[in-house]
DNA sequence: GACACATTAGGGCAGTTGTCCTAATGTTGC
DNA sequence: GCAACATTAGGACAACTGCCCTAATGTGTC
């Protein structure tokens, strides 16, 4: 049957190609053809493990979705503190510098994406944000600040996207760490008292 | 000869179309039918008035250049202080809300295309960014900041772009002014003495 | 009215797209 | 070895893409 192989079925296996095709070229950009030379299969075979490319674009953000919730939930294991979960959140801008240089954010870029496009997934690629929104938020709930904790996420998952953006506009890695520095003296500001 | 026209000549009529479709669907997904009807001629005819896509392209970010351009020297004329001058630039944030919470910010969001396709003109649509980027570096060094001009320049850049992001993954133009107010207080410590 | 030139419509080109069908080949349980 | 099913390759389909050519029509000058 092949369900049970050593490493991932093929489905997953196009799953995880179109992930990264996705994020390093754009969704519409990507054809049934480049994902199916990826994965070293014909593209005639493509059509048994997905109708439509709205399919795989449903399954990518599940993926992510789900990669995204699985780092969340480390974090939480990881970090001591609320300061300390909020800094892993920051630090990924620092982890994943050259790929941002290059690509951008993934969340950001697909969302603006679908959202030109007027793509019918354009919300479940908005959850992506709700996620790490929701999650930072619960974070400076605890760090005290229960009315402020919404505004404060978004102003940090603003800054992360504008740096981003422009870090890859002007292929500079350095504004990366630069800004970086800026977020956590920011984030002193709050748990200058707790941590 | 038809040169000299109550409106616009057919080929400024074709850029400014592509301008907008280009902003608002991306320019990998609008296809020279789509500007072609939109001007109202034949698909055929495309090719006397543009050779290559590629072509439109050019133009299109060079009227941005020029109008960008236009705009900031207007600004500088408006503005009695360089504090006036930097509110101008936040507040077409708020101006341009309803478009940026439907397409994003025009310029980061063809840069981020751009830059997934490995476009040539990648460096042209930067130089949208770097006019903004100058500018604002100017304005700031008029206001003694000459050594931290650029920083709190590219800090002002990231987080308008980030607004933008956000925003349209949310749907959200209360955001908008928020961050808005966000960023008038943050501009005020730089303004206090001078302003 | 004749001429030069600007502008147009129509259609064709090869290539690619997403989608779909079918026939062949594995692979498994009995 | 056989039947059931999983997985595959190959190719066809209409629609669309950017690009290009040509013949016709406009529009101005002399």
């Amino acid at each position: 049957m092949g369900f049970v192989m050593s490493k991932l079925s093929k489905r997953d296996q196009i799953i995880e190609a179109a992930d990264q095709l996705f994020y390093q070229q754009g969704f519409e950009h990507t054809s049934f053809a480049h994902i199916a030379e990826q994965v070293k299969i014909s593209r005639g075979n493509f059509y048994y493990h997905f109708k439509t490319k709205d399919e795989i674009l449903d399954a990518v953000i599940n993926l992510r979705l789900a990669n995204t919730q699985a780092m969340l939930e480390q974090w939480v294991s990881e970090g001591e503190t609320p300061g300390d979960r909020i800094r892993s959140f920051i630090n990924i801008l620092i982890m994943n510098r050259a790929k941002i240089k290059r690509f951008g954010c993934p969340v950001g870029t697909l969302t603006m994406e679908l959202s030109k496009l007027n793509h019918t997934a354009q919300e479940d690629a908005s959850k992506l944000f709700s996620l790490f929104r929701a999650w930072l938020k619960g974070q400076f709930k605890q760090l005290g600040y229960q009315k402020e904790a919404d505004e404060l996420t978004m102003h940090l998952l603003a800054r992360s996207q504008g740096v981003a953006t422009l870090a890859s506009a002007f292929n500079d890695e350095k504004f990366i760490k630069q800004e970086v520095n800026s977020l956590y003296l920011w984030l002193e500001q709050y748990t200058a008292g707790s941590v």
